[in-house]
RNA sequence: GCCAUCCUAGCUCAACCGGUAGAGCAGCUGAUUUGUAAUCAGCAGGUUGGGGGUUCGAGUCCCCCGGAUGGCUCCA
C-alpha cells in the first residue's frame, strides 16, 4: 500500500510531495538539482538540520547556501572539525574540548601535548587540505545522554564529557568524517569537499570554559571562505584594518608614545595628539554646557575611607592602587569619579527645586589592568573619563535620560559614527527590590522609546547595582565599538545616604544617573585615529593648512600666509624647506594634512595660494583661491565640524 | 596574571649551522631654487631591551627581569 507523500514547502513558496523518510537534500534535488548542489544545510520548521536529516512528517524547508549567514556559519564549524581532525593525526594524544564558529572564522581549543607556535599552522592546514580534498562524508550519530557520556568517558575525553554535561536535551549527538569523530550538535556540510578555502590565523592560549583557573588549552583560529576571492578580500580587509591601527598610525603621525620608562599602560600625549583630544574636550565642555551641566574637578587622590564609604575597596580593591601613607592615613588614587561628585552634591542641602543637577567632570582615573590585557591606547592604566552624574528625582529619570540620548545623538553624528542601543535588564546577582529595578529598568525603556529609537534587550546584562543603556557604535571599517553608557545606581545614593528636600518637606532618596559618552579620552581618541585612517577631519586636524613655497623667494609671503592664517583660528605651518613641490606634496599627503596651499612666483605676485586638499573632489575650493577665501572656507567647515575632507561617508546609516 | 611569539640605529628591516653588526628612510653638512606623491653627494648614528650564564668566541644557545604583539580573563 502507497504510503502517504509529505507536503514539503520550499523556501515558502514552491511544494513538492516526497516519501516519508526522505532526506532534506532528497527533498531539495526534487524541487532542482541546482539548488540542492549548491546547498550547505536547511532550517527545517525553524530548526537547523544537515541535508542527510530524513524528514518525518510535512515540513517547510529553507535551504543555505555559502552565501547564506546560516550556510557560512556551517561551513567554518565544518572547518574546525576538520581542522581537529588534522591536528589529531599531526599530534597524537591531543584531546579536543570545543571548536565553534566564530563571527569570521572558527577556532578549535585543544589540549595538546605540548604548545603550538605558528610554525606548526602550515603542516595543520596541508593536512586539512587533504581532508578537503578527499571529500569524506560527515556522518550524523545519535545515542541517548548517558551511553554518550560513558563512552567519552571511557575514551578519556574529559572535555567531551563536560560538554555533554553542559548540552541540553536527552540525545547526543556525534559526527564523523574519516577516521575523526567529535560531539557535535550540527549541523554540518554534507562533506569535507563543501568546506571552501581554509587559513589558519593564529594561535592562543586559551582557558578551559574561559576561566583562569581551569587549565589553559591552545586555540587555534582559522578562517574560511566560499571562494579564494572572499577569502583573499577578507585577508586583505585584515592588511587594511592593520594599517589603520592606531598604535601604527600613533607612532606614524607622532600623536602619542608609551614608553616603559613611564610606565605600562600610561599614555604621553604628543602634540599632535594633544591637540585631536584638545578639539574633542572642547566640543565636549560646549555640547555639555549648552545643555546646563555643571563642570567639576576633583582630586586624583584620595582618603581610603571615601572608598570604604562607596564599596570601591571591597568590590574592586584588586584594580586599585596600593595605598600611600599620607601623615599617617591611607590614601588613594582615584578609581572612579563617582564619590567626589556624590561629596560635591551632599556638601550643602538640595530642594527638589535644584533638580535635576547635572555635574560632569573630565576625570583622570588609575586602574590596575593585567599587563596582558594592555593594548595601545584602548586599554590603558591611566585615562580620563567624560564622566557624569545626574542627580535627579525618580519623576525625571526619563527625561534626563532621554537628554543624554540627544547628546548622545548630536555627539556621535558629529564623529561619523553609526550606533545602536542596548537595554540591560537586571542581572541575577544584585542588589535593590524588584520595585526599584522595574521603575528605572521601565524610566530607560520609555525614554528609548520617546526618542524612538530601536534597542535590543540584553536580558540580564546589567551591573549589580544598575540597569544601563549601551551604545554601540560602527566605525568606517564595519566594526563595532562599545560607546556610550547610561546606568541608574540603585546602590550609592543609598551607602552615601544622597537625599533632597522634597515639596512635602521630607528627605527623598536622589537618584544618581551615571553616564559617559565618549568613555575614556585615550580609548576613544584611539578609535576615532582607526575610525578616520589618521585622516582627521579638518576641525579635528592637528595640522589644518600647510603652506609651501616653490623657492626661496616666497618665503616672506609663505611666513606672511601663516601668519594670517594662525591669527584667523587656524593651525597652518608652512614648509619653507628646499626641496621640490612634488617632495612636498608627497610628505603632505602621508602627513594627512588637509590642505595643502602653495604659493610660487604666480600666486605670490597675485596674493593667491593654490590650494590642495585631501580628498579632491569634496572640495569647496580649489586651486587658486585668495587668502581670507580659504580663511573663511576653512573657518566654516571647522565652526559646523564637519567631517571634511574625511574618506569615507560616515554618515549614512 | 596565564599561554605563545617577539625586542638589532629615531623609524622599517637585514646578518647562513654561534666567528665579532648592515641597508633604506629620517637627521646633519654641502650642492641644487625646484609648479603638485621621493634631486644628488658626503657625514654621523649601535654596550643588538636590562642582567646573569654556557663557550676560545654570543645579536644568535640557556636562565631571570622589563616591555611589546596575538589571545584567554576583564573592561572606559
Amino acid at each position: 500500500m502507497p504510503e502517504k507523500l509529505l507536503k514539503i514547502t520550499v523556501e515558502g513558496e514552491t511544494a513538492v510531495e516526497v516519501p516519508p523518510g526522505t532526506t532534506v537534500g532528497g527533498a531539495l534535488e526534487s524541487v532542482s538539482g541546482k539548488l540542492a548542489g549548491r546547498s550547505l544545510a536547511a532550517s527545517v520548521d525553524g530548526v537547523l538540520r544537515d541535508l542527510s536529516y530524513a524528514l518525518a512528517g510535512d515540513a517547510s524547508i529553507t535551504p543555505y547556501d555559502a552565501s547564506t549567514p546560516q550556510g557560512l556559519d556551517v561551513m567554518r564549524h565544518s572547518a574546525s572539525h576538520v581542522m581537529a581532525d588534522a591536528v589529531l593525526q599531526l599530534f597524537p594524544g591531543a584531546k579536543l574540548a570545543i571548536g565553534p564558529a566564530i563571527e569570521d572564522g572558527f577556532y578549535y581549543d585543544i589540549d595538546a601535548p605540548r604548545a603550538f607556535t605558528l610554525e606548526d599552522l602550515p603542516a595543520i592546514e596541508q593536512k586539512m587540505q587533504e581532508i578537503i580534498k578527499a571529500d569524506l562524508p560527515f556522518v550524523r550519530r545519535e545515542m541517548p545522554r548517558s551511553g554518550a557520556r560513558a563512552e567519552m568517558e571511557n575514551a578519556g575525553e574529559i572535555y567531551k564529557v563536560q560538554n555533554i554535561d553542559a548540552a541540553e536535551g536527552d540525545v547526543i549527538s556525534f559526527y564523523r568524517h574519516g577516521g575523526f569523530e567529535d560531539v557535535c550538535r550540527g549541523p554540518h556540510v554534507p562533506s569535507t569537499g563543501r568546506i571552501g578555502p581554509v587559513k589558519l590565523l593564529s594561535v592562543a592560549g586559551a582557558y578551559w570554559r574561559g576561566d583562569a583557573r581551569n587549565r589553559q588549552l591552545q586555540r587555534i583560529y582559522g578562517t574560511c571562505f566560499p571562494d579564494k576571492k572572499q577569502l583573499k578580500q577578507h585577508l586583505l580587509r585584515l592588511e587594511e584594518a592593520k594599517k589603520r591601527d592606531h598604535r601604527i598610525l600613533g607612532r606614524q603621525l607622532d600623536l602619542f608614545s608609551i614608553q616603559p620608562d613611564i610606565g605600562a599602560g600610561l599614555v604621553l600625549w604628543h602634540p599632535a595628539g594633544g591637540t585631536v583630544r584638545h578639539e574633542v574636550e572642547e566640543f565636549w565642555l560646549q555640547e555639555h554646557l549648552k545643555r546646563d551641566y555643571r563642570r567639576l574637578y576633583t582630586p586624583h587622590i584620595a582618603s581610603e575611607r571615601i572608598y570604604h564609604k562607596s564599596g570601591h575597596l571591597e568590590n574592586y580593591a584588586d584594580m586599585m592602587y596600593s595605598p600611600m601613607d599620607i601623615d599617617g592615613e591611607p590614601y588613594r588614587v582615584k578609581p572612579m569619579n563617582c564619590p567626589a561628585h556624590i561629596m560635591i552634591y551632599k556638601s550643602g542641602i538640595h530642594s527638589y527645586r535644584d533638580l535635576p543637577l547635572r555635574y560632569c567632570e573630565l576625570g583622570t582615573v588609575y586602574r590596575y589592568e593585567p599587563s596582558g590585557t594592555l593594548h595601545g591606547m584602548l586599554r590603558v592604566r591611566g585615562f580620563t573619563q567624560d564622566d557624569s552624574h545626574i542627580f535627579c528625582t525618580r519623576e525625571q529619570i526619563r527625561s534626563e535620560v532621554f537628554g543624554i540620548l540627544d547628546l548622545i545623538d548630536v555627539m556621535m553624528n558629529t564623529f561619523g559614527y553609526r550606533y545602536s542601543a542596548f537595554l540591560a535588564t537586571r542581572p541575577e546577582k544584585s542588589l535593590g527590590t524588584d520595585e526599584e529595578w522595574d521603575y528605572s529598568t521601565d524610566a530607560l525603556r520609555n525614554a528609548l522609546e520617546d526618542r524612538g529609537l530601536d534597542y535590543e534587550v540584553d536580558e540580564g546584562g546589567g551591573v549589580f547595582y544598575a540597569p544601563k543603556i549601551d551604545i554601540k557604535l560602527t566605525d568606517s571599517l564595519g566594526r563595532g565599538w562599545q560607546g556610550p553608557t547610561i546606568q541608574v545606581d540603585l546602590n550609592l545614593p543609598k551607602r552615601f545616604d544622597v537625599t533632597y528636600r522634597a515639596s512635602d518637606n521630607t528627605d527623598t532618596e536622589t537618584v544618581i544617573i551615571h553616564r559617559t559618552v565618549l568613555g575614556s579620552m585615550e580609548r576613544f581618541v584611539g578609535g576615532l585615529v582607526e575610525h578616520y585612517g589618521g585622516a582627521f577631519p579638518l576641525w579635528l586636524a592637528p595640522e589644518q593648512v600647510r603652506v609651501a613655497a616653490i623657492t626661496d623667494d616666497q618665503a616672506q609671503y609663505v611666513r606672511d600666509a601663516c601668519a594670517v592664517l594662525r591669527n584667523a583660528g587656524i593651525r597652518a605651518a608652512a614648509d619653507l624647506r628646499n626641496e621640490k613641490l612634488g617632495f612636498k606634496v608627497r610628505e603632505w599627503q602621508m602627513a594627512k594634512v588637509p590642505c595643502l596651499a602653495v604659493a610660487g612666483p604666480r600666486e605670490a605676485a597675485e596674493n593667491l595660494l593654490n590650494l590642495r586638499v585631501r580628498n579632491e573632489e569634496k572640495a569647496p575650493v580649489a586651486g587658486p583661491v585668495q587668502l581670507d577665501k580659504l580663511v573663511q572656507t576653512v573657518l566654516n567647515q571647522v565652526e559646523s565640524r564637519s567631517l571634511w575632507p574625511a574618506e569615507v561617508d560616515l554618515r549614512q546609516a
